[in-house]
DNA sequence: TTGTAAGCGTTATCAG
DNA sequence: CTGATAACGCTTACAA
């Protein structure tokens, strides 16, 4: 008999979970049969299959999926990686992906990008080997960098396109389509669209989209920005939303939103009296200010969902379905109102 | 030469990455050597050491964590199990949890428990063999249950106590102190507490501490309640609130506390003129509503990053540092005042 | 239907 | 200081 070393040097004596071998030796067969019973059900003996499940499930056989990687080449881990862990607008995200990768029997690992530099070494450089693929709703990071992490694991982003990659992206326009039109009904003549960070994809095309519809209807508009995107970002836009004299302004999100609408509170500037505003997203808290915000609300649970699956699907070598269109529509609450 | 048949049958044509095989193929020395000099820097030939890291460089060696896990046990995979990822409670224990993971060279995957009975099939059994080790932030998970989890793998509570488990928890009895003082000056002498799930120890505690504080300053109290630790569950309660007749009351949390707040809006309850609300833990969103909530917040950053670094103490066979006290106060804003 | 054996990429032990 | 070689637990041709 051999000492029954505990390798690692980590913890206390917790007994090794059971192996296939375990299993092998319990029932006289070999660990090949036992391999087979318990992933390809059907392709063995009725009676041998029910042998092994009672004899696995007694000595409580849970199987080792670092072993079973390392012949698959696949891990069953998934990626989503996020720019702020803390960010509301992820909430909904996280929880729609976990939820898919739950069902398909995937395991979800979350990782921020923050700062681009930490491409190099770090939680990204962690993560890609680690999982089957990734779901990046990653806005602050480079083209560049997102073709890279395309070069060595698959790829789905979120809110975002470059290049050909495969992207989950809700239609924005009818959501904006709609604001613009609440505002101009309210009768609103100009417009601001305060930006978020250059680089983000998505606030450039929600910039776009509001002024497209604006000029359409005959608006003015501006741009104001670019600035972070966060509460501390819309606070200190106010000064430069104030100068330029709009009835009304968008912010490229919530965050955005909520913060001017602080700053505006702080200074005495009447929400919607003075000025009316509106966000995107409609997260967590949108509902809970003073005003309450009046937003453009994303289908974010939806579209986490949607990723992962296309993800998923791509990775069984299907080709992903047609996404659905994941439409995006106002949420009217207080912050807007008739421009006096 | 043998074929080169992707395995997997999965995505694209990726070129497989680099192993230590292809550097010690290269730089002809053995496998071993190159592993060595990679993971165990000073033990080796400087010059070999050089050229083994320019090569791995060159080559854009990864490593392949799974296959490193098999012979060393160790994943270097942490996981983080939170009852609900979309309530807000979480996101500050995610970003320190996250941080310190990253610091520490690990990486973190997150669950959600949901519902208890998931612990048999699901997403914690998939987790639990992938991981080094466990923090649980899982309120509705059973006594039984962690300590089922517990004999599989090594784990980290927090906020909450379990046997003699390791557990962060914040020192709630200054914040309830001062909670109990700033509303005792204001001159209440009555007060409800709102308690949470029935199953939680963290609501259990903080009604706990509640109540010696609020007998030791000779006030009435009486407690509510259990409702669900969500915007419903405060909402819901209002009606014996109000029956109640307390002029104050303290909510398990603030999501519960913030559904009070609406539900006193929608019925024309002047807060905090006819009654002061309090909550826990000062969530993003607390300072947003109207009137903006005044809380005993809780260091959840600090928790989530002393939870990380004790597990990964565990499994390094250190003991872990004796804790900081990780100290709550209470954050005064609008919804408190002088009862009439 | 079942067994044998090779291999997945690393680490660890033991010689040289 | 470096090189064989044997695990680690599992999958998967190929054989029987």
């Amino acid at each position: 008999m051999s000492e029954q070393l505990s390798r690692g040097g980590a913890n206390g004596n917790r007994k090794p979970s059971a192996t296939i071998y375990d299993i092998a030796r319990e029932l006289e067969l070999s660990p090949s049969t036992v391999s087979r019973a318990l992933n390809k059900p059907g392709r063995i003996a009725a009676k041998t299959e029910r042998r092994i499940r009672d004899a696995a499930a007694k000595l409580g056989y849970r199987g080792n999926p670092m072993a079973r990687s390392l012949p698959t080449g696949r891990t069953r881990m998934l990626g989503l990686v996020v720019s702020d862990v803390t960010n509301p607008v992820f909430f909904r995200l996280v929880r729609g992906a976990e939820k898919a990768c739950s069902e398909l029997g995937y395991t979800l690992v979350l990782a921020e990008s923050q700062e681009s530099g930490e491409l190099e070494y770090g939680t990204l450089d962690r993560l890609l080997p680690a999982v089957d693929g990734v779901v990046l709703a990653a806005a602050r990071l480079e083209d560049d960098q997102i073709h890279q992490i395309a070069a060595s694991t698959d790829v789905v982003l979120i809110n975002r396109r470059v290049g050909e990659l495969s992207a989950i992206v809700p239609d924005i326009d009818d959501g904006v389509a709609q604001a613009i039109d609440h505002l101009a009904t309210l009768g609103h003549t100009s417009i601001a669209y305060l930006a978020g960070p250059a680089i983000s994809w998505m606030s450039r095309e929600r910039g776009e989209r509001v002024f497209e519809h604006a000029v359409a209807r005959g608006m003015i508009f501006v741009e104001i920005g670019p600035t972070s995107p966060d509460l501390v970002g819309g606070q200190s836009a106010l000064r430069r939303v104030h100068a330029s004299g709009m009835s009304a302004v968008l912010a490229y999100n919530d965050l955005m939103a909520i913060g001017l609408l602080r700053a505006c509170r702080a200074e005495g500037i009447d929400v919607p009296g003075d000025l009316s505003i509106m966000g995107f997203d409609d997260i967590f808290g949108a509902d809970l200010t003073t005003p309450a915000l009046t937003t453009v609300r994303s289908p974010l649970d939806r579209a986490g969902d949607a990723a992962v699956r296309s993800l998923v699907a791509t990775l069984d070598g299907i080709e992903p379905a047609a996404a659905d269109p994941l439409p995006t529509e106002i949420v009217v609450r207080e912050s807007t109102a008739a421009p006096h």
